[in-house]
Parts: structure tokens; C-alpha cells; sequence
DNA sequence: CTCCGTGCAAATAGTTTGCAACCAA
DNA sequence: TTGGTTGCAAACTATTTGCACGGAG
């Protein structure tokens, strides 16, 4: 962990009011240590703590998620019912979804040119626009 | 039910070659038995069979949902990562989630107008694409 | 008669929670 | 010191599966 990561992750988390604990630092640089943004499943998040030599239970990766994405540090993303994605970048956007590998990335948001949307139902505003691009191999 | 929408599910079944047993006939008909597209849980299919006076087991509700969906006959929607919606409208079509009740409605197709796509990486295709616009009361 | 379909209960997967020990402020 | 944090195991929710019985062709 180079000391830019390790800032990197500190401003992160005080940006939130979240305590600097071990677990939180580990896990914050490896989301967003080398300022990339990161799509990360709680199981791969931990997977990835443990590659490193950090241990964290798999418990507290989850709380830590969802502490984080309370925090609005990170956003959860549903693509896939059985797992929960999420994205180390918050604002809108389209994501690319590999069906066999289950991998999610970030598609270009500039490329996503919506000219019309459906008119909210009276006493409703849109909170949030979910774009999925679900992708197949070529044949 | 009406010899109307008995004679519908009769049908939808055919269409996919599924057996028209006591089960299937009733669950089919909660579907597709007025002809309008329609957004189920498993639980709520389950509960709706209950009440009006069918008994299917909770089992056999996921079981031929499953199989319906791997017939072609629904889609699989999702939205909440804790629960699948099942959607008896078949094509690429945008839908409203209302955040607090977690309902799942269709949204006008024709309004959605997308004028660019992110190009898909290459080797890969569009294979289907998902749009939710999550919606929460105005303020 | 032969298999597919059904129901129940048990298994599973992902995630959350209760609670005692622990640690940052 | 003290209240927030962690880890473990147990709880939970949504869904699937094994297996014996029942029904459709």
C-alpha cells in the first residue's frame, strides 16, 4: 500500500465521518486506493482483503459495505439477483454486465444518449435511472 | 374463471408445450387469463392462488415460474436483489419500481427514446437491455 | 403403464444480526 | 473511559432440490 493509497483512503473516509479502523482502511484501498473506480461484490471484495494479507471476516466486509454505501461513499448496483454489486462511482450511469462471468464494468456514460424518458406517474419523481446493458458473446 | 381465460392459458401452455395440469392451468390463468401483461413475485403469485381458492404449493409456484421463464413464456425482472419479478410481457421494455412498496410496473415503451448505446466491447453483443427507473413520492 | 409434475421438508446461497471482546478517540 | 467496531456463530430470506406419491397422455 503506497502512502498516496493510504491518503487516498483516509480522505475517503473522513469525508464520510467514518472511524479509520483497520478494516475500513484495508478495504477503502482496495476500492478506491489507486483513485480507479471499482465494481466489487461482497465475496470478492473478501477474497481480495485475504489476497493481500489482510484479514477481514467476511461479516464485517459486508457491514463495512453497506456502512459505506449508508455513507454514500459507494452505490449499490442489482444486476443479478442473487448477489449485490457495488460502485465505487456515484453518479448515473450505464453499466456493461458479462452474463457467464457475472463481471460488471461501466459503460461510457457519454455514449448513453436518452432523447425521451417515461413520464413519471402523478406524485412520483425519478429517484434513479438503472441502465443494464446485459452482454452475450458474439457467435 | 371465464371459458375465456381458461381457453387463453390453454393456449399459452401449448404454445410452449407445457403440460396443462390442475397447477399450471390455475397459475397460467392468474397470469395471462384477462390477456394484460402482468408483474408477479413468487410469493405474490402464491398468495393471489391462495386467495382465489387453488391450492398450489410455494414450491411448485417457484418451480413453474422457473419453467415458464425457461419456456419463454415470462421474463425475469430485477430490481430488488431480494426478490425476482416475473414480467408475461415478453419484449425489451422499461419499467417503474416504486422504491417504498417495491411494485414493479410497465413504463410506456414509446417513451423511451435512446439516440446512442455504449458501444459494446469487442466480441460481445447486446444481448437484452435493462431499464429501471426507480421512482420515490415527490416532494 | 410410464414419466413428468407436485408437495413436503431439507438444503442452499447470500446477507444480516446478537453479543462479547476490542480499539479508536 | 466509552461508545463505535469487529468477529463468530446463529438467524434469516428467497429460492432450489431430493424424493415419494399422484396424475396426464
Amino acid at each position: 500500500m503506497t502512502p498516496e493509497a493510504l491518503e487516498r483512503s483516509r480522505n475517503w473516509l473522513a469525508q464520510a465521518d467514518l472511524r479509520p479502523t483497520r478494516q475500513r482502511l484495508s478495504l477503502a484501498t482496495l476500492l478506491v486506493g489507486d483513485g480507479q473506480d471499482r465494481h466489487v461484490t461482497a465475496e470478492g471484495l473478501h477474497a481480495a482483503s485475504h489476497r493481500v494479507g489482510d484479514k477481514v471476516s467476511l461479516a464485517t466486509v459486508y457491514n463495512t459495505l453497506r456502512a459505506f454505501c449508508d455513507a454514500g461513499l459507494v452505490q449499490e448496483i442489482t444486476v443479478d439477483g442473487t448477489r449485490s454489486y457495488f460502485d465505487t462511482r456515484m453518479d448515473d450511469h450505464p453499466h456493461f454486465h458479462f452474463e457467464e462471468t457475472g463481471e460488471l464494468i461501466d459503460a461510457e456514460a457519454a455514449q448513453l444518449k436518452i432523447a425521451g424518458l417515461p413520464t413519471p406517474p402523478d406524485g412520483y419523481e425519478v429517484a434513479k435511472l438503472d441502465v443494464v446493458i446485459r452482454l452475450r458473446k458474439t457467435s
